[in-house]
DNA sequence: CACAACATCTTTACGCTGGAAAGATTCCAT
DNA sequence: ATGGAATCTTTCCAGCGTAAAGATGTTGTG
């Protein structure tokens, strides 16, 4: 089964899409068994090649990590339009998909997730992290411009992108982490980390319903 | 039994408070060039000792970066105590200093900080780690609680408390990974992450009493 | 003071890792 | 078909964590 594509850039000939495999099985390793267990060496053996076989796709350790971490914002990416999708055309639905899809992914993928945040340990110099990157990050970027409308201030309007994506990265993170496992006993019989980001949605109002009156109703709440 | 005195830690023998000494290097080890760089044998090389020394002393790595984390929480927990006690006794104000202590502490310690976190290289069970992360958690579960006072619910109160929680800690994992220069940039002239740390937390109202517009900030600060 | 038990540090050794270098195999263009 | 290039293997080296045994100074006990 090996056609040929024109532009393809991968020709098939020993082993057949030796790259896309490697990838594939690195990613089945960052997942099942953590970060530091996703050597070239334990990459080579699940593949079936020599241990020297990766470095020849990725260069190093570094560019191997970059092109798995690139797949997963791309993968990200595509789960922030499908989700905004879901959701129609009112800014706050998709802000707020956005997020849930955020935390979601962080959830579905924890080990690629964290591997998009170890930065010593990528090279966002290679063209296919980057690229990545930047599309992950327009998107979520065009996503809060559009709920914001035209900000009171330059500030505010920097302020609110800082704050939905501090907030949903640091839940995931927490989340994934285990750190929020004594919140998340405290919750009410039923209640899971999805509803518990929901309630932190509607606490921030970040990603909620906004209007200039419920910061004046909060500010006037502590004068009392 | 073992005397110990502050000023004059030269009691034990051969090298006296090797212990201590490697906690030291072992921090500026990884300050100065990230986690990955504080090996066991790059330690000893630091201390002068030999490469089995550590060993000795913290069993392993694992041991090692735990026991290195633990002295990171305990500052933390001190550094939540005196922003606290620095801005008197309002939970409002309490609480917003606990999250800029939150995040000044990940800027001024970001190896360490970022070792905190790294929950695949720790072990929670080693107690000094234990104590020290029980101790940063009641500081945080503490402020949280004394500023939310009665809740609406229980999945309010659980919400406000990892509200806060994930929004400063994302934003300080985002800060030190760089990940907010672009926002950064494009604040207005002089603004700085504290700056835009404020705007964060008056945009999210969770702890700040006041909304962005600078009428309802100082109408706010007067009431308090 | 003597001496044994102990804590501390060093030496040695083993298997693992990433990476460089060179050889072997296969594909592709000509 | 043939030369060149891409792909994979083999070999080798230094650094790493860790275990075990040896060396050295400290400390408790008679």
């Amino acid at each position: 089964m090996s056609h040929r594509r024109p532009p393809a850039p991968r020709r098939t000939y020993h082993h057949g899409d030796l790259r896309n495999a490697l990838l594939a099985a690195a990613e089945t390793i960052v997942e099942r068994e953590g970060i530091p267990a996703l050597t070239l060496r334990a990459l080579a053996r699940a593949a079936g090649v020599s241990h020297a076989a990766p470095a020849h796709h990725f260069g190093d350790l570094v560019g191997l990590l970059s092109e798995l971490a690139a797949v997963g914002y791309t993968r990200l990416t595509t789960r922030f339009a499908e989700a905004m999708a879901a959701v129609g055309p009112a800014p706050d639905r998709r802000l707020r998909a956005m997020g849930q899809a955020y935390v979601g992914f962080a959830r579905a993928h924890p080990g690629l997730f964290q591997l998009m945040f170890r930065a010593e340990r990528l090279d966002p110099a290679r063209p296919a992290l980057r690229a990545a990157m930047d599309a992950a990050g327009a998107a979520l970027r065009n996503a809060i411009a559009a709920r914001t409308g035209t900000p009171a201030s330059a500030l505010q309007a920097v302020a609110q992108a800082a704050a939905l994506w501090s907030l949903v990265h640091g839940f995931s993170v927490l989340l994934i982490d285990g750190r929020l496992r004594g919140l998340l006993a405290a919750l009410p019989e039923g209640e899971d980390a999805e509803t518990l980001l929901e309630a932190v949605f509607a606490v921030t109002d970040v990603a909620a319903p906004a209007g200039p009156d419920r910061e004046v109703f909060v500010a006037a709440a502590e004068c009392a």
